[in-house]
DNA sequence: ATTTTTTATTTGGTATGCCAAATTTATTGA
DNA sequence: TCAATAAATTTGGCATACCAAATAAAAAAT
């Protein structure tokens, strides 16, 4: 018996589905090889075996694309993940950029209305750890508005609510500096020459990068 | 990448765990196999190959036996299958019946200091929702407090844990009338008369006499 | 002491999921 | 246009974890 099958076709999924989301470009075999870190052509046969499962459709010019079906498998799993994170998170204080690779393993488990007890101890959580939404049930998501901190108007308060990038490195910068989701920050100054961003966070003065104040989104 | 090759191993180990538990007889591969559910030569390969590892032993009479390393892992397997049995009936609202399953399926997950959280988060469990004592992290079981099941309390799962004696003849009615260590009773009532005790068993009751009921030690 | 039955073991095979290396097929830049 | 580069695809292989069926060895029964 093969128990654990499914692992890897749900992993193929939300991958697709975070770089379709991420809408980067075109996703094709090479990026999502990459993004797996696997080799193309495993990824070439399981992109086969999901296609003859009407999981996605290979464009013309070789772009893979979920399909809804697809589509609200990924999602699902994008829920149980996000969900897993919360509780992670807010039940077992771990840290929030400690949680992502247990989630990953927490969200294959299949029972029978698990998501939804889950869930619902949780107190319906809307977002995870990370300020990234949680899909209902269908696989709708609540769509957030928000901009980046590199573009956001001067002098005013804003709120850090989800990341543009929730990279290892980056996790880890942040908590180095200070800045998490709920954070409450001010721009004081964005650098002509390198577009550097300088906010007041808690009574002191921060300069991140443009590259980082791009990934940080906050309130609108 | 084949993330999930320790959970065949894992599964073999508590299930050989479980099974000198019980100490029904010598463990052999037939014995084994069954247990899984598993075809014997699968079985043997494994067996060979967690042999090779010094997790197990293969006595000359054919014997399987956990080596102190192999019960050490095995009592961590089934160390985080309890908790998480206790978190699915405690916080989830599952029954005690439903939990097996699902416990099987999350028992395999491996994160630093994740079993220590949720222990802690439970409130530092001793027993899981069936009675079965949780081995502390170093694969201690604590001994459970019994109580003969004459005086236990009505309407609650009970699982036979001793014998307040080991005759030949004694064991000989258990057999006949179905219980054993390990099996799971209910008191229904205590006939005041004679003090028998009709207790329900996989779904039919039994009369007891009271004394064999006081041989009965059960969960406290 | 044989036969029968059970258990152990071997052999050959399957499916999944992965890879490296070779090859074919675009794409693109000069 | 045409060589260089990149992407897609094919081929042959590997490891894990399983199985069925054949055979050997051991145990039990007559």
């Amino acid at each position: 018996m093969q128990h654990f099958a499914h692992h890897s076709e749900e992993n193929y999924l939300k991958t697709l589905y975070k770089l379709e989301d991420k809408q980067v470009k075109k996703v094709n075999n090479i990026a999502l090889s990459k993004a797996l870190e696997l080799n193309p052509a495993t990824v070439l046969e399981a992109v086969r075996k999901m296609s003859e499962k009407k999981l996605v459709t290979v464009l013309a010019d070789k772009t893979i694309q979920l399909t809804d079906k697809g589509k609200k498998k990924a999602l699902q799993i994008v829920r149980r993940h996000r969900l897993w994170e919360v509780f992670l998170v807010d039940k077992l204080t771990y840290k929030w950029d400690e949680v992502h690779h247990i989630a990953e393993q927490l969200e294959h488990i299949e029972a029978d209305g698990l998501t939804e007890r889950l869930e619902a101890f949780l107190g319906n959580p809307t977002v995870d750890p990370h300020g990234d939404p949680i899909p209902d049930e269908n696989g709708k998501l609540k769509k957030i508005k928000t901009q980046p901190l590199a573009v956001a108007p001067l002098n005013k308060k804003l709120t850090i609510v989800a990341l543009g990038n929730s990279s290892d490195e980056f996790l880890k910068y942040l908590n180095k500096i200070g800045l998490a989701i709920g954070e409450v920050v001010e721009v004081r100054e964005v650098e002509d020459f390198d577009k550097s961003v300088t906010v007041l966070h808690k009574k002191s003065a921060i300069t991140i990068s443009n590259e980082a104040a791009n990934n940080l989104l906050v309130t609108l």
